[in-house]
RNA sequence: GGGCCCGUAGCUCAGCCAGGAUAGAGCGCCGGCCUCCGGAGCCGGAGGUCCCGGGUUCAAAUCCCGGCGGGCCCGCCA
């Protein structure tokens, strides 16, 4: 098989170049060191701070003093095997630091022939270990409409998908379709109470489910309150009545303002739950549901899940993301795959009885040293024992889990399976992992990766599903098209209308997912729009105008009969001055932060990237270098190869976020 | 009460897993520049007890221990 040039570049990068010739060194001394060893060493090769010293370097005192071996020796030989590298035109000694000055000649016909060649594949390096790989993203509850934290799930977890595609890995999105809960059988019951259909025309499904779902919900709430207000009255309770009461009142406020958003939807639901006991409708729904007992209302439950997810599906596609695979928790309950795990559960030697009900003592596998290492834990970590089914017999949201994570290896022949869930989800997610490995599930145990992320805020907003409180992100997206849409009117009035909106809608749903894979997924972020479309930094509007710009550089070219010959480029023009030299240097480091981005999962590397790409590129522009006003031949076609590439990299690295890189805006 | 995550410039964040060169970006602030392939632009500057205290090390923002502050979790909820 041929070596994909992106591989030769690969190998060629200042990470994978000074760690071999430093591996190589300490073998040839005698040092033994394994392929984690290896790979610690590339961890450690670092940005020269100051250009004089060389633009990447290795500290080396570590080695000399861990595996005693002579330093200057150790220099010497390593600079040796580093000077026959074609990209290396100087390794020197600074200090502690073995350094290399890049030969900028040879880097960029290395990277130009690579980009040139793959254009698209350029930097998609492909891993030695394929694996099949699920990723489960996004699985919002279908009772209301689609807020910010569901879009940081979905933008991360597309962006997994497509960085480790990329990868070379065969990669299946999936959502899990949460029906069984409370939530949803709340929802339901309105829905069916009130007779409901279809929403009223022009109003998306899911906007208006999640209005039904904070009616009812509060309707309930309020009813529920209004027995419990009665019972202490006659217990005499005054004190927890009055506090009761001053909740009831908060409950009406809330359930006023509902009113005006649809008072016909309102008094519907209002007039079908009036005298009814609603928590109790409500779990009677829920064994309906889970056992299949009414036809009719099983079917209406499903239809009103399925209007919600209509909605999801929706919203989705506006954003670029598109999830193969929807699976229903009720099908596991339906099928045998749940009281399956109940049997096993019991057969098991990790069975227990807590608090009367069948469970699962968790907490022997912490003796096991690999569970402990894979699953982040120390010894004397406590792990609550784990309830797998109800006293009544009906199952519990976690059992349910367990079984679709067998089914989601098995469906998929899965070697790994990424949950993208909120951080807050932590413990049940690694009960689910424990519980895996109990029941004999070792290898699903140990594969699954609980990939977390924390909550994002909007300024100044505090969301409530249940009481209908809430910013859907179509309204955001929305509003992040308005913005861009002004912003295109300005940059660009005369093209057609039509035009101007599609770039808007391409340039606002592009800010809002890249602001949202920016940030590493563990900490918390609050989400400015403003920010998110500052179309002069450190944005997805940035990156797509500096796209642009390189594009119109090249079509420009194009019309002023200036062709770009690939084999009359003067690659000695490289190193001529700074901003192209850092250009090319970063051109070659791209297929490394690639690889990087997506054995570790993370997308931010990426963003950081292009962040500082499109600066440098800018700054070049800027600079007045010109590529259309060179006069010399092969360096006019040095800087036309330049700007090439940077684009094709632009856009390569924005596809790995779900961005569509355009070319006017 | 216990566990997990986070704490770096006024603000938003990189860097920490894998210790190493004078700790980096952007926003904001201050000062300059603008006849150039796409100007809401460009260049420069100020701004830091890396939460605190110990320890390990030739070397600590990074590792270990103890605190402090914030978030989340500890349901026969999902």
């Amino acid at each position: 098989m041929p070596k994909q040039p992106s591989r030769k570049v690969y190998e060629s990068t200042p990470q994978r170049v000074l760690a071999r010739a430093v591996a190589a060194v300490l073998v040839q001394q005698g040092v033994e060191l394994s392929q984690q060893e290896r790979r610690q060493i590339e961890y450690i090769v670092a940005e020269s701070p100051r250009p004089e010293l060389g633009d990447y370097g290795i500290p080396l005192a570590r080695y000399a003093k861990r595996y005693r071996i002579d330093i200057d020796k150790f220099f010497e030989n390593a600079s040796a095997l580093l000077i026959r590298e074609p990209v290396v035109a100087e390794a020197k000694r600074v200090g502690g630091y073995l350094n290399i000055v890049i030969n900028a000649a040879n880097a960029a016909k290395l990277v130009f022939e690579a980009a040139h060649l793959e254009g698209f594949g350029y930097g998609r390096v492909k891993t030695d270990r394929p694996e099949r790989i699920v990723v489960e993203h996004t699985s919002a509850n279908p009772v209301h409409p689609l807020h910010i934290g569901h879009a940081r799930n979905a933008s991360l977890g597309d962006a997994l998908a497509r960085l480790l595609r990329a990868r070379g890995h065969i990669v299946q999105t999936r959502f899990y379709i949460n029906d069984m809960g409370r939530q949803v059988a709340v929802l339901a019951y309105g829905y069916i109470a009130a007779g409901l259909d279809n929403p009223p025309d022009g109003v998306k499904p899911d906007h208006w489910i999640g209005l039904v779902y904070a009616i009812t919900h509060t309707l309930a709430d309020i009813e529920e309150l209004k027995r419990k207000l009665d019972k202490l009255k006659k217990e005499e309770k005054y004190d927890e009545y009055r506090q009761l009461l001053h909740e009831l009142d908060e409950l009406v406020a809330v359930a006023s303002r509902l009113r005006e958003r649809d008072p016909e939807l309102f008094e519907r639901i209002a007039n079908a739950l009036k005298g009814s006991d609603p928590a109790a409708e409500i779990s009677k729904l829920m064994q309906i549901y889970e056992y299949r007992r009414d036809p009719k209302k099983v079917e209406l439950f499903r239809r009103v899940v399925e209007l919600c997810l209509q909605g999801f599906r929706e919203t989705l596609s506006r954003l670029g993301i598109d999830i193969e695979k929807w699976d229903w928790e009720s099908e596991l309950a339906w099928t045998s795959m749940v009281s399956k795990i109940i049997e096993q559960a019991r057969r098991s030697p990790y069975a227990t009885v807590y608090k009367g009900a069948l469970a699962l003592n968790l907490q022997p596998l912490l003796r096991d040293p690999v569970v402990r290492e894979r699953l982040g834990l120390s010894e004397d970590y406590e792990v609550p024992p784990l309830i797998l089914q109800r006293s009544d017999g009906t199952t519990l949201y976690t059992t349910r889990d367990i079984a679709y994570s067998i089914k989601k290896f098995r469906e998929f022949n899965a070697d790994r399976v990424f949950n993208v869930i909120a951080a807050e989800q932590r413990l049940e997610q690694l009960q689910v992992r424990l519980a895996l490995i109990a029941l004999g599930y070792r290898r699903e145990g140990l594969n699954l990766v609980h990939y977390a992320y924390e909550m994002v805020n909007l300024p100044g907003q505090k969301m409530s599903g249940r009481r209908g409180r809430y910013i859907t992100l179509d309204e955001l997206i929305d509003q992040a098209v308005a913005i861009a849409r002004q912003e295109v009117e300005k940059r660009s009035p005369d093209l057609p209308e039509e035009e101007k909106q599609r770039i808007a809608e391409a340039v606002g749903t592009a800010a809002v997912r890249y602001t949202l894979v920016s940030v590493s997924a563990l900490k918390p972020m609050t989400f400015n729009i403003n920010e998110a479309l500052n179309f002069d930094r450190n944005s997805a509007p940035y990156i797509l105008y500096t796209h642009a710009r390189a594009s119109s550089i090249l079509s420009k070219a194009r019309e002023r009969g200036i062709q770009l010959d690939w084999s009359s480029i003067d690659y000695s023009a490289a190193s001529e001055n700074q901003l192209r030299r850092s250009l090319v240097i970063q051109a070659l480091v791209y297929p490394y932060v690639f690889a990087k981005a997506a054995d570790e999962q993370r997308p931010e590397l990426i963003v950081a990237y292009l962040n500082r790409l499109a600066d440098t590129f800018n700054k070049w522009y800027t600079s007045g270098d010109s590529a259309i006003n060179e006069s010399d031949r092969g360096k006019q076609m040095f800087k036309l190869a330049l700007v090439y590439t940077i684009k094709q990299i632009l856009a390569n690295a924005l596809d790995l976020l779900g961005i569509k890189a355009i070319d006017r805006m």
